[in-house]
DNA sequence: CCCGATTCCTGTAGGC
DNA sequence: TGCCTACAGGAATCGG
């Protein structure tokens, strides 16, 4: 499933494609994602260079010199891929981008969606993109100097949700998702049903930190591959060897060996060793 | 205002 | 083997 890493991983693949490349074609095969895509505003875009792509929480972004912005979500199923040569389209590879590279030719590699489950987007904004009700509310990137400690501890106040959902909140901090929220209280000793305003100051400094490892290891890695994540070159993620707790009910803990619990929380699975996860 | 519940979708796995 | 159901979850939106 798409989070921050698997979104940054997935970017980094298709920069190289994208950044200072002219958009030759737009070809839709079908329109029903989370949102329609407007066909006509994409096509609008051809013959506009792209001349920078970004990654804000889970969004790309490609910035077209015509003061358009590209914004793509890959849902919780979705992936890129480069193709550098023609390819049979498959089942739900339903957004091809043409681009080309070289000053004026024709295409030389397409950016291929496919999203079975089109919970992801491809929306045209139009400045200023950050009044988008998309990215309006947004919190810190958690990788920025804009997130730590003060700043969560200060974003829980008063909250008496469990932490875990807390820190899934994108107006708290953005890309964390259901597997990187295990997996960040688990570094952090934290159980994931503590109520968000009962976190301390120093548990808060514990929390902030083991969020950027997590994320930051995870990017390493490639991402996460459970199903059907793949980098844009086709090779999964491999952070899931890396996994301490998600995905592991009744497996032992790796650093206690008590079994890892698993429970419904804010109707998402989550993972914990009791044991470990004191607080 | 806060936050839990619902909703979209399809592939996969498990039960019988 | 095939049919059915439950489950997976990002995040906007609804509603208590």
């Amino acid at each position: 499933m798409p989070e921050l890493p698997e979104v940054e991983t997935s970017l980094a693949g298709i920069r190289p494609y994208v950044e200072n490349a002219t958009l030759t074609a737009a070809i839709v095969r079908n329109t029903a994602f989370r949102w329609p895509v407007d066909i006509a505003q994409l096509r609008a875009l051809v013959g506009e260079r792209v001349i920078h792509a970004e990654r804000r929480a889970k969004y790309m972004l490609l910035h077209f010199e015509g003061g358009a912005t590209l914004l793509l979500h890959l849902g919780m199923s979705g992936h890129l891929r480069v193709l550098h040569e023609p390819r049979e389209p498959k089942k739900h590879d339903h957004i091809d981008l043409a681009f080309c590279s070289d000053k004026k030719g024709s295409p030389t590699h397409t950016i291929r969606f496919n999203d079975p489950r089109r919970f992801g987007c491809c929306l045209v904004l139009q400045p200023p993109i950050n009044d988008h009700k998309l990215l309006a509310q947004l919190g810190p990137e958690p990788l920025s100097d804009a997130f730590d400690g003060t700043v969560l501890f200060n974003a829980l106040r008063g909250s008496k949700r469990a932490i875990k959902n807390a820190i899934m909140d994108g107006s708290i901090v953005v890309g964390v998702g259901n597997i990187y929220a295990s997996e960040a209280l688990f570094l952090a000793g934290i159980r994931p049903t503590l109520r968000a305003h009962r976190v301390s100051k120093a548990r808060c400094n514990q929390l902030a930190g083991a969020i950027k490892q997590v994320l930051e290891k995870a990017i390493e890695a490639g991402g996460t591959t459970l199903n059907d994540f793949t980098q844009s070159d086709g090779k999964p993620g491999y952070f899931r060897h890396e996994l301490n707790v998600y995905g592991r009910a009744n497996e032992p803990c790796y650093t206690c060996g008590a079994p890892i619990k698993s429970q419904i929380i804010g109707q998402r699975s989550s993972f914990f060793c009791i044991r470990c996860q004191s607080f």
